[in-house]
DNA sequence: TTGAAAGCGCTAACAC
DNA sequence: GTGTTAGCGCTTTCAA
């Protein structure tokens, strides 16, 4: 930054038109003549122009930047906030969210600006942020049922859209799946396998999603003359999903099908399979849910239920940038679809 | 936003003091007496003041932003903007840095603005962000030796650092390991557990990191009377080093000790010794580079040369802090030292 | 179709 | 220690 970047006013000189002919051509507004137009082009083309950002944020009121916030449900006394990030970013879900939002924004020439809450502080950071204008909304993706940073929002009317239907009922827009009939799908091909014995490892209870999947396996399971169903709760890791199958096997050696709530615990489930000396899929058939990267990074490769999350979380950007756009809007929600993908494991 | 947000104006007003007395009290600059600060203090919180962004960047000429951005080396036929997202996302080590940067930003109030730049436009669109004055710098990871990014920020006189030297020479900070040394450990401890047959994984060798792990590893083995190493170039992915090892096998059965260059090709390698009946550390030891997430998950946990990714990644942010603050200062680096972690593969 | 001019909300001299 | 004032670079009426 040795010379003073160049300005409107700048070109304006150089191409002999005022600065709000320059402005017009930049933004790309109509009603401006051809040749002027190219000698505008050309000023800018000379003065190596870029319009700045922060003075026509200033009169826009956007700052054309959006917030992408992973949130925990932590109070202030917790430290952790570096090991959060990192345990979020290790989740492979995490870049397909990454992926679909990015997706969407940069043919926009748009860019997510990446925070973390777990902490009461870091939540009271993210309003903050909204509110200074510093991005116009925010993408928020929840990893706790108690999470207050959706409520926090709806109550500035600070426009948001969540990653699944909150825990805690508050207004705001959000993407979610169809979790029930995505569970339906692995039961059913569970019993047409014709498993007989069949398990499942749930995601932590408190949340939603985990508790629709199990209610969708469950009710399938009983339609077709399975009443009870053996089940463990885990928290959506692997090590998690290999302790659970352990304790399950422990008391039922004779499981011949395990659905687990996502793919990693699956691929805790198949690891702890392996070592007590079961086959999968021959002994025991194992499904998992998301169709994540551990679901082919698997041995064997996993059968599971996938969850378009590009399109999901690109959905989200979408119903963000139209909340931004359209001011106050009432709240909004897109389903998707599940989908069953059959590889090896099951 | 019914109401329109108040403005620094609307406090100075509840608090009878000028404009200029409020923004020094926001700003936490002294020279304002305690009993005003405190008026100040009550009229922003009863106003719900939150000082608008843009207006002050305006004037700083600060975005008190940052990119983080993940480049590869594509042109712009590749459409593949996304799966790049995607696969980069998906790498355990990304978390770490993440984590590393977010760490050093968040006490700071920022937050990096995640980019990825794999195709000629989308390296343009960095430039343009960086120019726009959208954000004071860029923190940059290379995923490929070719890639154009940091030359062409270098000479824009963008201020930014890279993740390891630059393959492509350029006048730019960059933050590196000791990788020669962290091989060096390897091979020592591959000798010091008696390994007589080794070989090594490398990353793609035009990768200076690569090729300095290879070299390291050669040189101390050399220097221990093994003049020639087996070797095969991985893609520094899991299925990479299975493969590799794989072939390696085909042709030396007789192999006790792997050093692959990074833990997800320690973790292909792991999988392929497995498949092939051969146990680890018993029949072969294996160890792997980076000590991310792989290293832990994997089956046995890996024996691994620690990057302190977190450290190298926060010093690269504090790199480019000052890099902005101090004006125009001439490349610096810091380098790093490797670790050896012990665990149950070598 | 183009230009003149009025701010957007803030900081930073400079004066008091 | 506090207030006054002049912009920062841009968009956007409003006139011409």
């Amino acid at each position: 930054m040795t010379r003073q970047a160049p300005t409107l006013e700048d070109v304006a000189r150089e191409a002999g038109v005022s600065r709000a002919t320059v402005s017009r051509v930049v933004n790309g507004i109509r009603n401006v003549d051809p040749a002027i137009q190219a000698a505008v082009r050309g000023a800018i083309e000379r003065t190596g122009y870029a319009p700045n950002r922060a003075a026509r944020s200033l009169v826009t009121r956007r700052a054309e930047t959006i917030a992408l916030v992973v949130s925990g449900a932590g109070d202030d006394s917790e430290s952790e906030q570096n090991l959060f990030a990192a345990r979020v970013l290790a989740d492979p879900f995490f870049g397909r969210v990454v992926s679909g939002v990015v997706g969407f924004l940069r043919p926009r020439s748009m860019y997510p600006v990446l925070m973390f809450a777990e902490t009461g502080a870091a939540r009271r950071d993210v309003v903050a942020y909204l509110r200074q204008g510093s991005a116009d909304g925010a993408l928020i993706f929840s990893t706790h049922a108690g999470d207050p940073l959706p409520a926090m929002l709806a109550e500035e009317s600070l426009p948001c859209v969540l990653f699944g239907r909150p825990a805690l009922p508050a207004p705001v827009s959000y993407v979610d799946l169809a979790h029930r009939d995505g569970a339906r799908l692995a039961a059913e091909h569970l019993l047409a396998r014709g498993c007989r014995r069949v398990a499942t490892i749930t995601g932590p209870l408190d949340l939603p999603a985990a508790q629709e999947r199990l209610t969708g396996f469950q009710d399938t399971m009983a339609r077709h003359g399975h009443p009870y169903v053996l089940s463990a709760e885990g928290g959506f890791t692997a090590d998690s999903g290999a302790s659970a199958m352990a304790g399950l096997l422990a008391g039922h050696a004779d499981i011949d099908g395990v659905f687990a709530a996502n793919d990693l615990m699956a691929q805790g489930v198949c690891r702890t399979l392996h070592e007590s000396g079961r086959r999968v899929p021959d002994d025991v058939a194992v499904i998992g849910f998301d169709d994540s990267s551990p679901a082919y990074d698997c041995r064997p490769p996993l059968t599971t239920v996938r969850q378009p999350m590009e399109e999901m979380a690109a959905a989200m950007a979408r119903l963000l940038q139209e909340q931004i756009e359209g001011g106050r809007t009432r709240p909004t929600s897109v389903i998707f679809d599940a989908e069953l993908v059959v590889r090896a494991s099951a």
